[in-house]
DNA sequence: ATAGGCTTGTGATTGTGATGTCAAGCACTA
DNA sequence: TAGTGCTTGACATCACAATCACAAGCCTAT
């Protein structure tokens, strides 16, 4: 009954995009604690926003709180991982196995959400071969066939600021359309190949300024 | 002449101050190539933003470029590190040496950017007192004194998600004003300490979500 | 069955950031 | 020195997101 029927045409604020990710990530810490029924309230205070904007946030998607009671954690949850399409196994490649790939490999964070590390690709000959967690590092120079082969479409990229432009434009000819990188640079690749980029460096300097 | 005068008491758009940031780091990549000056259109256009946000951006903190000829890079290079405090060394404190530990402690991108790691702990007896790229690693259960007696105020945390909220609580009781976490988890901790949660799975869900 | 107490869902309002536009101002040229 | 062309900086406008406030609706107790 409550879904997200006839309101999916409205679009959707980015930023409430992004809370529905904390929220879910607030729930299945409630799953875990056995709590079943949650008012919006409480959900809020968890994710550090108020009650309205939750309540907003998920009016865009439907009806899934029962008033005078608030929302089932369990059917919040399933509602959410269906409007954020994570209710499927998501293959990933990664290209660069350095200190962080590996790490990245070795992360199980990333298969609890349903992203599947499939194929890891580096250029350093030492690494070609390599099995790490299940995972045999694969020669990059073959990369674009590889990905196409296993139809990869999600792509991690943790190799030198240097190489990250290259490596990118060459993840976009193997049609992958989506790319998350650890560079520290711009990458001009397609506008409709989505990428996010993660820079830790800025993410400190933004934490420390105090303008 | 040109400077942060008299503006400081307007607030600046969280946004602003985040593209701020991505500016700098092009401006760096500009100096390498031995760019002198740069028109806001082409900075804009490196950094995917519209020329007039680069020019409002900038305007807030004072009035840094040459109508008709555009922002020198070294100059304002300058200015923005002075406005994002990024002009001295900050020392971290990192607790958790584990796979992103480690990662993170050989990463020279962070020295780079002012930031030093000075500490590193662990509650793993047979981590403590290895000796990861010049830091030795320390027993965790005396970190809150090792970072007083250093006056450490910024903090990485690496360490699993279901520790990250009581070590979040020790940081905060060692006087750290700043904590970036990878654990995908909320922190509850008095709001005077600055956030940063780098949740890797929750980035990832947000790319291949297409609503 | 009905009343009372909560909590939801949503239209209205406020607040904030993005964007368009153009006068002002500098460099360069003659 | 005056003219030309280009780009900045600021103001005005537009667009979007946060928040408020309350009617609607569900549950429980009596
Ligand atoms: N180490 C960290 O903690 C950390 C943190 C944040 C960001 N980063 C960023 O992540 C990236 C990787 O960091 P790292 O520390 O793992 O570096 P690293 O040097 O340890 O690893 C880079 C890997 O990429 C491989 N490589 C180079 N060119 C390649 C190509 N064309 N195709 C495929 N593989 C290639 C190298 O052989 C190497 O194995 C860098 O851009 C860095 O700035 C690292
Ligand atoms: N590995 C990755 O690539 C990756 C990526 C994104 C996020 N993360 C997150 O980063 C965190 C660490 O990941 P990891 O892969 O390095 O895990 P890990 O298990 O390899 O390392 C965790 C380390 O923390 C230490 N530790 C545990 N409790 C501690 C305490 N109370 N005080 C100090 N140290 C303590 C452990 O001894 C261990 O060395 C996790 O929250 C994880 O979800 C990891």
């Amino acid at each position: 009954m409550a879904s997200n029927v006839g309101k999916m045409a409205r679009s959707i604020p980015e930023e409430t995009r992004t809370r529905l990710f904390l929220y879910l990530r607030e729930l299945r810490c409630l799953q875990k604690k056995g709590i079943c029924t949650i008012p919006s309230q409480r959900l809020a205070e968890a994710c550090h926003v108020k009650s309205s904007t939750v309540r907003k946030d998920l009016s865009y998607f439907g009806e899934f709180g029962v008033r005078g009671v608030g929302y089932e954690v369990d059917g919040l949850t399933n509602e959410l991982r269906s409007i954020l399409n994570l209710d499927q196994i998501v293959k990933v490649a990664l290209v660069g196995v350095g200190n962080l790939g590996k790490a990245l490999l070795g992360f199980p964070g990333l298969e609890d959400e349903g992203f599947k590390i499939v194929a890891a690709f580096d250029a350093d000959e030492r690494k070609i071969g390599q099995k790490i967690d299940r995972v045999t590092v694969e020669d990059a120079s073959r990369m674009e066939e590889r990905i196409e082969a296993q139809d990869i479409r999600v792509a991690i990229m943790a190799v030198p600021a240097s190489e990250a432009p290259a490596v990118a434009q060459r993840l976009a000819e193997a049609n992958v359309n989506a790319i998350l990188s650890f560079a520290p640079c711009e990458l001009n690749i397609p506008p409709d190949i989505k990428i996010s980029c993660v820079d830790l460096a800025s993410e400190m300097a933004r934490l420390v300024c105090c303008v």
